[in-house]
DNA sequence: TTTCGTATAGGGGAAAACCCCTATTTTTTT
DNA sequence: AAAAAAATAGGGGTTTTCCCCTATACGAAA
């Protein structure tokens, strides 16, 4: 039996996948929430195996709540739900933890169909995601492969540098040296398989660092 | 009357279109294509007023099709009709030559509406663009002064940059000096209203000067 | 014909980036 | 408790970027 939790802000969403999954076995809805916060607390009193997770929600939208989730209770799946098959949205998600990602307009096999390989700890990927392409990078990668892992420090310093910050500028705003903040960068070009800051900032924007 | 094309890789949606137009009196579709290079091949013997044009499509897709179609026929305009309303693509398409952008499930009159606007020579983008802010930019602005002029020189200096070149390797694969490259970077700087280099790069990822 | 824009190139100097290192403290993981 | 990873910071040097200028040559536009 798998224990499914939908996070939608949506409650017709919610109650339509609810419907669907209401006469197949092996799948139990146990919960619901309409935002990421109701999901963590949820997550404090239950034990859930796959979280059908909404992208945009209110309070806190799905993508921080995908990181909080696969950070503290990493034996729970995340499978992302999404009107936009957009590139962003999806490495985004995996890269914050997801398991997978469906459209809003799957059919009940699909969204079965990826319940139960999620939960068996493979990936799972909408078909029609116009990109792909990446399904395959995606599928076969995991979200630390993915992309070089960077520490939250490192993550702070690369924004700033995005934002036209200097080293020392950077140091002053988060009251540290700039000695420490050109290491940072030094080993940020090192992690983006880089040359200098125009290529950090290129593989930094394209990674969707930015924004 | 307005004689009506529609590109677009899937033929569900082309019949749709067609549908929905059908009662509308002064336009007519005369011609359908499910590719860049059919658009191109009907142009050749058909007189289009307006194109309504799918972003992804095989073979030549939507952007290089814009592309040849407004410098061939200049008369004909193009809307453009994506599912994503990303920001990327809407410039790319105007500086492109669209002269509007209509998100895939655009009700009945707002297909019409741009079709008429456009055919008149105006602009038309639909409203639930997620970044309005830029509709005002893009309707009052032609494609030209959307982005600052950039000389084919200065282009060229800027692609170096972002394949993360330093100046004096500039200066060696185009033949000048390394103070002239500075000086294509100061002004690249300048016109693209950012601080340095890591802007500049940034600018230029999000403006598609790169790839 | 004169003006304007572009491409070219230089001088000189300050700031920042880049590249080696080493090293300590703190946090996290095992 | 020990080991690993992360964050901190420094020394010392080279290269590049950045910011003032000036200046010439050329072609196109006014």
């Amino acid at each position: 039996m798998i224990d499914v939790l939908i996070a939608d802000d949506h409650q017709l969403l919610i109650d339509g996948i609810k419907t669907t999954l209401d006469d197949v076995p092996d799948i139990n809805i146990v919960a619901e929430a309409n935002n990421g916060l109701q999901v963590l607390k949820i997550l404090q009193s239950k034990k859930i195996d796959v979280i059908i997770m909404d992208i945009n929600m209110p309070q806190m939208d799905g993508l921080d709540c995908t990181k909080a989730v696969c950070k503290k209770y990493p034996d729970t799946k995340v499978v992302a739900l999404s009107q936009f098959d957009e590139k962003r949205f999806v490495k985004k998600m995996v890269k914050n933890g997801a398991s997978g990602y469906l459209l809003k307009d799957s059919g009940k096999d699909e969204i079965v169909a990826a319940i139960r390989k999620i939960n068996s700890g493979e990936k799972y990927f909408c078909e029609r995601l116009s990109i792909n392409i990446i399904n395959r990078e995606l599928s076969t990668l995991d979200s630390k492969s993915l992309f070089p892992q960077l520490t939250d420090r490192e993550i702070e310093v690369l924004k700033l540098i995005c934002k036209e910050f200097s080293s020392p500028e950077i140091a002053d705003s988060l009251f540290i040296s700039d000695k420490t903040v050109e290491n940072h960068r030094a080993n940020l070009i090192a992690k983006a398989g880089v040359k200098n800051t125009a290529g950090l900032v290129r593989w930094a924007v394209e990674n969707d660092f930015v924004d």
